[in-house]
RNA sequence: GGCAGGUUGCCCGAGUGGCCAAAGGGAGCGGACUGUAAAUCCGUCGGCUUAGCCUACGAAGGUUCGAAUCCUUCACCUGCCA
């Protein structure tokens, strides 16, 4: 099974830069399971879509036999990796550890904690970097570092050619490549593995270790995924991320996004993202080409990556939620068990019939509107929906008539963002 | 430390005294067409109590009836010189 890990990552497109593969390939198959890590700065209150590559990875690798360590960045999400679009803005210290901890309790998620010799292991960057004093980091780390080859980097060539960069990003490659030292040191990690932009730190760390240790260590990247029109995945909808936690991206919107993936999209992504198999793929691949109406890859992969993420009451939910508000048939035919829980995977407000709220209020009350300048605009351009009937008069108030079962009404933006405005009485 | 150039809306980028909430492109958003697809077309794209007002062109002052545009100082970036 371990043999043909790397075989099959090959084939679900997962392998964009590997360092000697024979090598890594004979060190899977070893006796001994092999350690691997994945690290996850917490740039952001919550991981996104994208993280899922490396993440799931991670998985796939431990189910092949390997055993995963998770490292939460609360150390270099202080610093910043250094990325092409510039200098970035340091966060405080409180809230990167508030981020480090978000992000830690999504990492756990995904890998198994059973305590065996494949079980996996969750640390901290901050828990080993935080006590170093500066000394000890430039004679132990920084001593094995070059500035001429760190210089010669891309990332760091290209910042140098545009704005420049500090000398606090110049830095954070040390940081990462001590991170790999420590859990090779400590927990025999043999493998890094991370986004392709990650490979300069990866083989950062490789290099360390074989400086300092003598020993040989493996990087594995894997690729940045963009549609087919070139656009970095899970970044297109509603104006940013689509992130993994329920209170920033609901259940509903996250399905709907791979639910709307393109045709020329999805093989790939059942490839990068589930854990169908070979055949199963292959017949998905043949519906969408036969029967591309059917949209039966989209669905299966919305579904998959639902039940992943959110798990699988969620995705029965919005399933039968956007069956159920999807349709642009009748609402009124729904009973309130049926909003109850359609509603319970979208963004949702409350109002009250004596004081009714007009079309602009619930539009941003229920955040389907960013700004009531945004709210006007979708009236204008006949975007706005109550209850599956397009509202264009900005005044439009609820009556007692228009709420459903369970006094709700269905509030719905374009054609697939969702929202729901339950009358609370008083 | 000196000299030169730069800092514009989500991004890129035009704009050198009024016609500038700021050309153009991209992204986003809405609509049409479809299959909740792609491509294409149309519209939209700072905020608000929306025929009006407010906030905005690195920051703070100043000149002027009027400044993104002129002046001063500051911050940051880039290049050349030391």
């Amino acid at each position: 099974m371990s043999t043909h890990i790397l075989d099959e990552l090959e084939w679900r497109g997962l392998i964009a830069q590997t360092t000697d593969r024979d090598a890594l390939g004979k060190d899977l198959s070893g006796p001994e399971p092999l350690t691997l890590y994945c690290g996850f700065d917490p740039t952001a209150p919550s991981l996104h879509a994208g993280n899922l590559v490396p993440l799931l990875t991670l998985r796939r690798f431990q189910q092949a036999g390997a055993r995963p360590i998770v490292l939460a960045g609360g150390a270099t999400g202080m610093i910043g990796d250094p990325r092409d679009q510039g200098e970035r803005a340091l966060n405080t210290a409180e809230v990167v550890a508030d981020w480090a901890g978000r992000i830690r309790g999504q990492l756990e998620r995904f890998v198994e904690f059973d305590g065996s010799p494949t079980g996996a292991t969750i640390v901290d960057n901050l828990d080993w970097t935080g006590p170093q004093s500066v000394l000890e980091f430039l004679r132990d780390v920084g001593k094995h570092f070059s500035v001429n080859v760190m210089l010669a980097r891309e990332t760091v060539k290209r910042r140098l050619e545009g704005e420049g960069m500090s000398y606090t990003e110049f830095s954070y490659l040390l940081l990462q490549s001590q991170d790999y030292l420590r859990l090779y040191r400590e927990q025999g990690c043999r493998l890094q593995i991370g986004g392709s932009d990650q490979w300069g730190n990866i083989v950062g760390g490789v290099e360390l270790i074989r400086r300092v240790e003598g020993g040989s260590a493996h990087a594995l990247t894997t690729p940045l995924v963009t549609d087919s029109a070139g656009r970095k995945f899970g970044k297109s909808t509603g104006g940013g991320n689509i992130w993994l936690d329920p209170a920033m991206t609901s259940p509903y919107a996250w399905y709907q996004y791979f639910v709307n993936v393109a045709d020329a999209d999805v093989g790939k992504y059942l490839r990068l993202f589930t854990f169908l198999s070979q055949e199963e793929i292959a017949e998905l691949d043949r519906d969408v080409a036969e029967r591309p109406h059917l949209r039966a890859g989209q669905r299966r992969l919305a579904e998959e990556l639902t039940t992943l993420v959110h798990g699988e009451h969620h995705t029965h939910q919005v399933v039968a939620a956007s069956q159920a508000l999807f349709g642009r048939g009748e609402l009124t035919g729904l009973d309130a068990s049926t909003l109850d829980a359609a509603m319970a995977e979208v963004p949702t407000t409350a109002f009250g019939l004596d004081a009714p709220p007009t079309i602009l209020d619930l539009l941003c009350d229920s955040g389907l509107a960013e700004s009531r300048s945004a709210a006007r605009r979708a009236v204008k351009e006949g975007g706005a929906y109550v209850n599956n009937a397009k509202v264009t008069d900005e005044e439009w108030i609820p009556a007692a008539a228009d709420l459903l079962d369970g006094g709700w009404l269905v509030l719905r933006r374009g054609k697939r963002n969702l929202a729901g405005a339950r009358e609370s009485g008083r």
